[in-house]
DNA sequence: GTCTATAATGCGATAGAC
DNA sequence: GTCTATCGCATTATAGAC
């Protein structure tokens, strides 16, 4: 890998682990370099920030897209399309590195990029809510949901989903055990799906 | 008020706007003194914050088991008294700093007083957790709540209040009308009820 | 208790040699 | 492109006068 994409690199992974905190020289001693060059590669610490931030939240989003247009296609019960989707969802922030990073950007510290960040997130998770929304009508045209007002069903599972690695991001680090996240995880999504079946 | 409160009181405003990078001269700067003067009453920045993170956790759990307590001797409907626990914790939140200074916990830069917070809200909402499953009993009892397994019922509904607030920390800043942020608070409880009622 | 002055450290960023 | 050296600034914290 080049140096510059190294920097990239190195700066997600810190900001994950430290936020807005990470200074120039943090992610130049991880690199194995002198803070000055990383002036060579990109003009501020600011810039970096912020091609991190949307890279990451670009990448998801994509990924999110592609999912929801497969489970389109899929024949499978609603039931088991909407649990894989959210049990990807759980598996990407499995590394907690993951979940820090998305919970700080409310945190950054400098409000413009804050602002740019909680847009991006917002717009993004305006269009999933969307695209999500038919896979439950679907659901609910074969008879799996029971719903009449769909958009709660949709809320509550963006929600949950949200809810759910607020939790994990509590409980990862203080030794707790993965079996019993795995497992909580799988009740929360019982609960979910027992209340809107058919 | 006296100087020790005032620049406690301070310290917890400042916290919840800026996070851990609050500095010593914006708390002087808004009691209204100079840095020094601060070292009188306090041995260090990080005992400051330590205590305002300390009284703000104790002050909100103390106030939900008293909550649940006027709960579990109320008459009313398992419907009624869910939501207004539900719908008191959004209050207590409809200030976003507040908000802001509970979501920032995880991503304190102080490794050791992260984990001591952690600790205490995870202890906390273990034993919320084990009270609102009395409810949830007791609701099952009346034959409110249709629910076999309460436990996934209980993590859902704490779940479900932990979504809806990092939503409402994502939205809040953006010009959101408060009312369309109610109405998404009103859906989604919606939802949720409808998905646990027998 | 509150202040002025100051120490000690770390930060983002730049100049200029190689 | 990478480095050494350094600037200008902000930070936590302390010494000592009042």
């Amino acid at each position: 890998m080049n140096m510059k994409d190294q920097i990239l690199n190195a700066t997600f992974k810190l900001f994950a682990e430290k936020g807005y905190n990470t200074s120039m020289s943090d992610i130049a001693n991880k690199v194995g370099i002198k803070v000055p060059s990383i002036y060579s590669h990109y003009q501020s610490k600011d810039e970096l920030i912020c091609l991190v931030m949307t890279k990451e939240i670009g990448n998801f989003f994509d990924d999110l897209n592609i999912q929801i247009g497969r489970l389109d296609k899929s024949s499978e019960k609603t039931e088991v399309n909407l649990k894989k989707f959210c049990f990807s969802v759980f598996t990407y922030y499995s590394e907690s590195e993951r979940i820090r990073f998305w919970k700080s950007i409310s945190l950054i510290y400098n409000q413009e990029l804050r602002e740019m960040c909680r847009q991006m997130v917002k717009e993004n998770e305006i269009k999933i809510a969307m695209l999500l929304k038919n896979v439950f009508m679907e659901g609910k045209r074969k008879g799996e949901i029971k719903y009449e007002y769909l958009e709660g069903a949709v809320f509550l599972f963006l929600a949950m989903i949200n809810g759910v690695l607020d939790s994990v991001l509590i409980y990862n680090e203080i030794n707790y055990i993965v079996a019993e996240l795995d497992n909580y995880k799988n009740i929360v999504w019982q609960a979910y799906w027992d209340g809107i079946k058919a």
